[in-house]
DNA sequence: GTGCGTGTTAAACT
DNA sequence: CAGTTTAACACGCA
């Protein structure tokens, strides 16, 4: 459910409320997701101590001072919720419990949200990242026939974009999201570099400020075009929707198109 | 009651 | 074959 903007806030909340604080028990309650045998993630994790939190792409990684790491990755529905001495939630998938008797607890009914330890280095760059820039989508746009919108969301590309940001970052852009990728001309892919920075930002920031301590749910309800209560743009543009990939998509004829 | 929304992947398609 | 597209997952929420 949450995106970047959201996960980054999650992140800067779990390190400050649990950095520091050493595991005491790991529960697995839900291994089908989980590629390494429980045994094993109990021994890499407990006893450890929780060093810091991260967000990379969609996925907030849990850093630890025996030099292990556990990505939780939310996927559609994961929560996350944090407790004292017993988890109480429905469907977990897996709880820590600290050396203070409080705890944080993965839950899913869906069960699709995915621990993972040690993860893999991935080849595509964060979408705040530095190697995100112009010159990496030039590069990369060059070689794909889908339309812009396919790009961004595919996490093989550039990761942390889902389906509502990647409306908004491509109406700041001036991007119709049915463009084909190597049909974007150069000026255009510049401004596209810089919407990503400034829209995943301002929406952090925003988040922030109304929703200070959160580490659960989705915030969307100030999106200027992915969102279904406005009927324009800030600048005046009716609001269409149309699905895409089958994914509702919103934008507006301000946004040219190419192909 | 009813339909929408969210990310990824396996499977289908071109 | 390889690149691209889609349906399914199953519930909370409005």
């Amino acid at each position: 459910m949450p995106e970047l903007p959201d996960l980054q806030v999650f992140g800067r909340n779990l390190n400050k409320k649990l950095s520091g604080k050493k595991v005491k028990k790991l529960t697995v309650k839900n291994r089908s997701k989980l590629k390494t045998p429980v045994a094993k993630l109990k021994k890499a994790i407990e006893d450890a101590k929780l060093k810091r939190i991260e967000r990379e792409g969609k996925e907030l990684y849990f850093y630890f001072s025996n030099g292990n790491v556990l990505s939780l990755h939310l996927m559609l529905h994961g929560k996350l919720s944090l407790f004292e001495k017993a988890n109480k939630e429905k469907y977990t998938i897996l709880e820590f419990l600290f050396d203070d008797d409080s705890g944080l607890a993965l839950t899913d009914f869906q069960g699709k949200a995915t621990p993972t330890l040690n993860p893999e280095e991935k080849n595509a760059p964060d979408a705040l990242s530095k190697e995100a820039g112009q010159k990496f989508l030039k590069d990369q746009l060059a070689k794909k026939r889908t339309a812009i919108k396919a790009f961004l969301l595919d996490q093989h590309n550039i990761r942390g974009i889902g389906n509502a940001y990647a409306d908004e970052i491509l109406w700041e852009a001036g991007i119709s999201p049915f463009s084909i990728a190597n049909k974007i001309p150069d000026q255009k892919i510049k401004l596209l570099a810089k919407s990503i920075r400034s829209v995943l930002q301002k929406a952090e920031k925003q988040i922030l400020k109304t929703h200070p301590g959160l580490i659960s749910g989705e915030i969307r309800d100030f999106l200027k075009i992915h969102n279904s209560k406005q009927k324009k743009s800030p600048t005046g543009g009716a609001i269409h929707n149309k699905t895409l990939g089958s994914r509702i998509t919103y934008y507006t004829d301000e946004q040219e198109v190419y192909k």
